[in-house]
DNA sequence: TATGAATGAGCGTTCATTCAT
DNA sequence: GATGAATGAACGCTCATTCAT
């Protein structure tokens, strides 16, 4: 775990996340975390391998921050407004992280076996939707069905707040959570 | 508007939604379309510019398709889920533009100005959905905020059926509309 | 049969004469032969292909040049000295494809489909010296073994002629011939 | 005399006869030899002092071994006889450091110094064939010429016979030598 | 003495773009 | 207008060599 892999890493963030994969050569990689251009194949074995560990790291940094304190004795709607604003949160703390997972999933790099590696880290929460549908207190919709309306929707809140093209204050956020959640509760009589 | 500028632009498409950007050689797309690699340069000014225009060339295919047959006498709901299921179909019928309108948004190609210039593409519901939120049909929320419950999770939708990752027959069809529909519809009570 | 394609062969030959495979970059390649770098790539795959092209047509015009002026209706002592003195002559006239060819023999580049193309170019003087052995006049040794002497020896003294360390004027010569043909040729009583 | 020095040109004689001079990286020198990257640097001065270096030892282990056994009494023949044989059997018990030997003189390493350096060493037999040359018992050539029918030859064979090219056994062998004797001995009337 | 992490010059190769035809 | 051969800057990557430990 040394120093220069994290500062391998680090430069290849900033500048994925401002240039893209394409418009960032290795050399300049290099030259911003501060090492020779050979320095970085001692840590990763090419470019490709770079980004991809790259993505597996912020991808696991932002499954914990997603699920961080979720206590489960609490009720879904709480478990669920949680969650989103989480990812909210994570997504507009880390702009430059966000930026590189998104251009990452659309990317011809993504490939079946990181999908599954990743999806692995959302396993926690499949066990407390499953009990929330059979609590009859959201519908019973696929699991990808779900994840859509707290990750996708929470995700394109926050890249419009990152690039200034929608206000999310308080009310603002609260308008979008409950949104979210009335799209999945069951609609009690 | 010649014919050989048509072949380039579908060259391009084909070839970017399978390879990507930077997977995608000028050259490629000359042998792929059928003409010389010079005869691409007559008609865009380099790489990027026919990038961007078969960008805006997709985008105002895509902003017509998600328009058509909305009739201005009708209930906002039945709008509202017209211009749904209009983009959702959109993106599953044309899965290589879909790919590659996501491709574009998550790089760096993406400018403000062009933003700015495929937002137009949308006015036409603007008047619509003012009148509704003063009618009290839907609740009132910033333009950018309703469109993320038509725009993006249509196509997080489409494209998760497109993946295969997510079975969308009319049922699921069904639910996926409601659901937004529930997003931003006010509480009758 | 580009003016190019023959302009880059033969910088390639230059320099690999007297620099060695590795001791010879592509971009001087392409400088030696009047081109752009990226010229040589239109031409051929790749350096190694390149240089398995320039082997192979050298060795090419090396066997014709082996074999020429030969009759069939010789004695075989001639043909076996005609050949003998054709491979001298064209290692001394072009000592550069003689270097070439060595230096290409004892390398990695070297396999066995290689090998097998251009035994291929011996095939005519096979049926000949099977036709000596039949009546008596040589030796009944195996082909590779006779090849040995002409090929070999005339090659090994070539080497030293061109390297200045034995001196090869017409008596040295014909002292050199007679001395292989004194090794294949059957003891007459 | 370190034990490493020798780690180092061992490995270093394996490799290089595998991969050939540029097919063999300092690092992997160092891997094979159980040594660290920059203890080869304490030993050789640089990657060619130390090809150079192995040249060096190898081939004077070759002329000891060419020249074992002989024994100043014997009839000329018996001591051709045995150069070539010792000169043949090295080869096929050594292939590693006959391969290496060949490549080494097919190279741009090779300079007229080192070519001197190991002329020297063949110096014993020089008073011999003079001698034998004063005897009428072979023909008076120069010494270059006559060491083609003992090294160049005996190689060659040594090189068929460890590419599987050619059988070498016993009959063979006589077979070849015989012809190398023929080749050198004067005609007795 | 021995190490091996770090270096960066230099390699082979690609590809957007030009221009003579 | 249309072509595609030619270009060369720029890329990803290797590896001989150095030097702090």
């Amino acid at each position: 775990m040394s120093d220069k892999r994290t500062d391998i890493l680090e430069a290849t963030l900033q500048l994925i996340s401002l240039y893209g994969f394409h418009g960032t050569p290795m050399s300049q990689v290099a030259t911003q975390a501060g090492v020779g251009a050979g320095t970085i194949y001692r840590y990763f074995d090419n470019k490709e391998s770079l980004i991809k560990e790259l993505f597996l790291e912020i991808k696991r940094e932002f499954s914990q921050a997603i699920l961080s304190d979720i206590q489960s004795e609490e009720r879904i709607e709480q478990t669920f407004r949680r969650i989103w604003l989480n990812t909210f949160h994570f997504c507009v703390n880390n702009p430059q992280k966000m930026l590189f997972l998104e251009q990452y999933h659309n990317s011809p790099y993504q490939t079946a076996e990181i999908e599954a590696a990743t999806l692995e880290y959302l396993a926690p929460i499949v066990a407390i939707i499953q009990a929330a549908i059979q609590a009859g207190e959201i519908k019973d919709m696929p699991f990808e069905m779900l994840t859509t309306f707290s990750y996708d929707v929470a995700v394109a809140f926050a890249k419009r707040k990152i690039a200034g093209t929608l206000i999310m204050d308080e009310t603002q956020l609260e308008m979008a959570v409950q949104a979210c959640w009335n799209a999945i509760k069951t609609e009690k009589l």
